[in-house]
Formats: C-alpha cells, structure tokens, sequence
DNA sequence: GTTTAGGATTCG
C-alpha cells in the first residue's frame, strides 16, 4: 500500500449492537485536519483539539440548543467554538476539560479580532476521553463517521499533550474536600429529587464521601420527594441537598433518580446563622445558580464513563452502616458540657481526623516532646514548647476584629483605620491646590482637570514613567492629587498602585500617614506614624530602573516603615491537665491567609470563619474538638506592679486538609 | 441557511 493510500474503516452503527461489523473499504482518506493556529477567516474546515472549556449544551434563547467549547491543540492556538443545534443529539458530548474532540465542517469566522469555529451544514463530531489510556471511543450521534488508523494516533498524541498542557484538577472535587466557599464540578449519583417552588429544584446526591462541614437541608412539602424513600434514609448523612435555578430546572426535573451526573460550577457557600433556630451554627449550602457562566449546568453521565465505572466501584465499597448513627450536627442542641471524656458516636470521618492527629500542624521543631499545660504552668520564661492542646475559646469572636497593624519597628499595635477616617482626610486635601511647577517632570507625566460639579475640585494624576517610558497601565505607578476614596479604589483596580500626595514647597509629598500611602489591588498599605521619616515622591527615582513597585520597595524610598496587617488573637488552649492564654499574631502563615486582604475580601472572611468553626466547634462537646499541635514560647512582661508571664505561638499552621 | 452566543460565577 503506497503511503497516501490507507484502509479506513467505516464503523455503520446499527441498533442492534451484535450486528455492529466494521466494513473494510480501501479508499483514499478525504479529511484533512487544519491545526488550530492555521485557520483561516471564511473557511470551512475539520480541526482535532483537547476541550480547554466548555459550556454542556443548553437551550439558548433562538430556536437551537447552544454549546460553547474552546479548543487547543498541540500549536497551543486557542479556538472558541460556537455550536449551535435544533438537535441535542449532533452537538458534541463532552464529559470533562481534556476530552479530545474531532469536529468535521466548521466554518472559521472573525469575531471581535479573533477568530471562532461556528457550526455549519453538516458538522459533526467525535469525542474521546481524554483519560490516558482509557479505551478510544468515539461518542458521537453520527450513524456513519470515518476513523482510520491516524485518527487513533492523533488522538492518543493529542492526549498525551492534553494531560500536560490543560488541567482539570482544580475543579475536580470529593464532597469530603470541599472549602465552605468555593466552585466545583462535582461527579455523583442522584438519590432524591423534589421541586421545591417554581424556580427551583432540590437535588439529592451523593459521592459516597462525606462533607467535613455540616450542610444545610432544604425544605419541601410533603409527598413531593421523588426517590426511595428508605435508600435517601439510609444516606442521610452522606447526601448533600443542591438548589438548583431557573435555566437548570428543567433539565432537573427530566432526571431520573439514581442516575450519575456531573454538576459544573456548583457554588457551595456558608450560612453563618440560622436566627429561626437557637443554634449558631454555620453550615454550607450548595447552589446551582442560573445562567451558563463557567460552563455552569448539568449532564448525564453514562453508565461506561470512567469516572463512574470508578465513582459506581466507591459507592459500593461505602460502610452505610457505620454512617447511619452519627449525629447530625446541624440537629444537635447546643451543649455545655466541659467533660474532657466524650461516649458521643464519632462519624468515620471525625476518626479520620483523629488518627491524623492534628487541625494544626508544626513548620519545625518536631523533635521537640510534647510538654503538658500544667507543667508550662509552673515554669519561668522564657522556654519554649511543644503542646498538644484544643482550642476552648477565642477571641474576638467577631473575627474582623481580629485585624490589627502592627509596626515592626516600635512594635506598636493600632486599629486598621475606617474608610471614613480617610475619606475626611482627603476631602480635606482636595481642597488645597496642586502646584503647577511639580507637573510633568522626567519622572512622571501629568494630568491636570477641574471637576465639572459645584466643588470644582482641581484632580492631577501623575503617571510614573519607567526610565522615561510610560508603561502598560496595569504596570504603572500613579500618583494622585486631589481625588475622593471612590475615585482612588476605582484607579487602583486599574492601575499597578496608587499613591495620594500633595504639593509642597519640597515637591509632591505623602499628605497624611492616617491614610494609606498605597492602595495596590484590593490592600491598603499604612506607614508607622512614629518610625516613618518622610521624604519626597522625586526619591522614587531610585526604584524607576528596577520598576519594582512593590510596596516595601516603595515604602524604603519615600522614608516610611510599612506597617504589616495582622491576625491578633487569644486562644484559650485546653490539654485536659489545664488551660492556658496563648496569643496568635500572624500575617498570613497560621490560616493561610493573608491579614492584609481579607478586610476586603468576603470570601477570606468566610473561610476564616469556618476554620474557625472547625477548630471550635459550637454546639460539641470538647471531647469532639480536634487537637491542635502548636509551638508556643513564654516570655515576661513587666506591668506597674507586677511581672506576668504571657505565651505566642509560633511556626504553627492550620493542617491543609482544614483550609 | 436567520437567530441563538460570543467563557470569565452568586437573588435564591
């Protein structure tokens, strides 16, 4: 057989799957494959790629069902797709990020600067699992497609790039790992099902691994849970209850339940308090929102895919017994009880995290013994230990309050400072007039203009140039007179960092350190009022070359000591020998998160409450709390009268597994 | 051979 001659198969797929021969035609192979970083505007062509996104097919609002996929091949070109279909049936099944697809008649066309694939007369498709070394088969609807020995090796190759260039991992998740505020897609069975109102759904599903956090139970009338009823009993505690929204529902109401599905883009977040009941405590809640946004949506897995073959092999391997007595936290009444020795059932899972020893572990010092509270009691300071102890309390419980700025020069500890302190601040300031002469010089450029309302606030931007070359502005420093705290925050989601200053004989100037002297992303960075010796903007001079605005670097030229945010806590640790008052000062290292970001940031404060909540859990006994493992050192502290011994921890972290 | 959507999370 020359080379350009090939045998190709031509699979004919009947109904009957015994009669399903392959007929071995000898034909010259017609389709030719366009790598994706070859396509040309106008064309209708065939392309492989590997599924860098996309979205299951969903109904748009014309006539077709719609499905967006964007594609890579080994060119590292990206295509977005654009499939349309009055059929669901011809629009690509496509399972997971990483599946391999063959698309035959896609037309390129330009949208916006780039170009796109759209559908056009006749497209079919192909995919493939992009799983290495699952078997390779086609799903298509097609009753009659080509696959000749290249296609198998395009694919394969096309796999091999895939499992190094496109990941999935991070949205790939067990109900046993999931974080209370997080995206996933999530692979399960349907065990329940009830509409709960007219917009939205109730799902019960289960992976066969439990949630580390209590999750909230959705109600429903009576008699509208579809499913049996002794089965959703039975995994009760292994269940999660989804809400699912609008353009999901209908597609929810059409499952049948035990059926394996993958959820995309599953919102799983925390409801701090239920005031209706007495408990205080939170729990997660898992939506399905409305809208496509992600990929958001859900699709039926079949009873071959290998992820379900594997999910269908861990159900069965579940102990339903030993889940079907723990207590549900979220039925729990509140419980004072102080006794050390608990008899409470422990869930397989909570035993898991006893024999894990620890929600907190040691960055160093694991040779050290562990010293009992009582013995840390009797001894002079300063010593350091290794305790093995659980967390009785904290404060403040209002975790914001947590926050402090810490100068690490004069040590001094002060509030972070309300918006509202600064926006008097600046109001002030713009008032005063920028000076003309300190406009445009060889290190910045500069804007000047006049609000057009009654204040007629008199605004210059300066824009600092690297090396007397304006930058991209996302790499560019600017420095602002005159500007109100909106307009501030609005520049500094745009800009690499914002600094506000002030003309003064000297030059342009730090105003006011009760302000922060940067406002860089979402942080506002504070100087120490004490420890900080000013100098003027022209001293950023010395960091131009280098463009090195971070703001330590910024902080030493303009003569200020950056105060560092910081977590500032009191833990009451508890070994059972005895209790004792630890302090907790942290940038970001103990809960992995950073102090400076998480004023602003709702998500941070709503993992930071649910390690919390993991370290103390309200509404447990203490015999149900985990240990925690921390490194603490004493050390004296001289009061007026008297001389008191306090404790810090230190080189301690929340076990990954918590956050 | 039209339109749909054109990735970029959240009302619940």
């Amino acid at each position: 057989m020359s080379p350009n001659e090939s045998t190709v198969y031509v699979y004919v797929k009947y109904n009957t799957v015994s009669s399903a021969e392959p007929m071995c035609l000898s034909v010259t192979p017609k389709y030719t494959y366009t790598p994706l970083n070859q396509l040309k505007h106008g064309s209708v062509v065939n392309v492989y790629g590997a599924v860098k996104f996309f979205k299951p097919p969903y109904q748009s609002r014309g006539t077709d069902y719609c499905s967006v996929v964007i594609l890579m091949d080994q060119s590292n070109a990206k295509l977005t797709c654009m499939l349309f279909s009055v059929n669901l049936d011809t629009l690509p099944v496509i399972y997971k990020i990483g599946d391999i697809v063959r698309f035959h008649r896609l037309k390129i066309q330009q949208y916006k600067n780039e170009i796109q694939g759209v559908t056009t007369v006749g497209f079919s498709s192909l995919t493939f699992e992009g799983t290495l070394g699952t078997p390779i088969i086609p799903r298509t609807s097609s009753k009659i497609y080509t696959f000749s020995s290249d296609d198998q090796k395009t694919v394969e190759a096309l796999r091999i790039w895939a499992a190094n260039h496109i990941s999935s991992s991070g949205t790939m998740i067990k109900l046993s790992d999931i974080k209370p505020v997080q995206y996933f897609d999530l692979t399960c069975q349907l065990v329940g099902k009830a509409e709960v109102d007219g917009s939205s759904v109730l799902l019960k599903v289960w992976d066969g691994t439990k949630p580390p956090f209590p999750s909230w139970k959705v109600l429903f009338e009576e008699g509208t849970l579809e499913g049996d009823a002794g089965h959703i009993n039975q995994l009760k505690n292994l269940t999660i209850d989804i809400l699912v929204y609008d353009n999901h529902v209908a597609l929810a109401k059409s499952l049948k339940v035990g059926v394996f599905l993958r959820i995309f883009s599953l919102h799983t977040k925390i409801q701090p308090e239920t005031p209706e009941k007495q408990t205080n405590i939170p729990h997660l809640e898992f939506h399905l929102h409305g809208g496509t946004c992600y990929g958001r949506g859900i699709k039926v897995l079949p009873e071959d895919n290998s992820d379900v073959e594997e999910l269908k092999r861990f159900l069965d391997s579940v102990d339903l017994a030993a889940y079907q007595h723990v207590k549900n936290l979220c039925d729990l009444e509140i419980d004072s009880s102080n006794s050390f020795s608990s008899q409470d059932v422990v869930s397989p899972c909570d035993l898991e995290r006893c024999q894990q020893l620890s929600a907190t572990v040691l960055t160093d010092h694991q040779y050290l013994e562990t010293t009992p509270l009582n013995a840390i009691l009797k001894h002079d300071a300063p010593q350091h230990y290794r305790i093995r102890a659980k967390l009785r309390n904290y404060e403040p419980q209002k975790l914001y309050q947590s926050i402090k700025l810490h100068c690490p020069k004069c040590h001094s500890l002060q509030e972070v400072p309300l918006e509202s302190d600064f926006e008097s601040v600046l109001q002030n300031l713009a008032t005063e007039c920028p000076d003309p002469k300190l406009q445009n010089t060889s290190l910045y450029n500069s804007e000047a203009w006049t609000t057009q309302d009654q204040q007629e606030r008199k605004i210059v931007i300066h824009f600092v140039k690297n090396d007397g070359i304006l930058q991209a502005p996302e790499d560019t420093l600017i420095m602002i007179e005159g500007g109100i705290p909106s307009e501030i925050f609005r520049l500094s989601k745009k800009f690499k960092g914002v600094i506000p200053v002030k003309s003064s004989q000297e030059g342009l100037i730090i105003p006011d350190l009760a302000i922060p002297f940067l406002i860089q992303g979402k942080t506002w960075h504070y100087g120490c009022k004490q420890c900080s010796k000013l100098k003027t903007m022209q001293n950023l001079n010395s960091l131009v070359k280098e463009a090195s605005w971070t703001p330590v670097c910024i902080a030493q030229a303009l003569g200020i000591v950056p105060l560092q945010y910081v977590f500032v806590m009191i833990f009451t640790l508890d070994d059972g020998t005895g209790t004792l008052k630890v302090y907790l000062m942290d940038c970001e290292n103990f809960f992995q998160i950073p102090a400076s970001e998480i004023l602003n940031s709702d998500n941070l404060q709503k993992n930071m409450e649910m390690i919390m909540y993991m370290l103390c859990p309200p509404g447990k006994k203490i015999g149900e709390y985990p240990w925690l493992e921390c490194f603490i050192k004493s050390y004296n502290v001289r009061n007026e009268a008297e001389q008191e011994i306090c404790y810090r921890i230190f080189d301690t972290v929340v076990a990954e597994d918590l956050i």
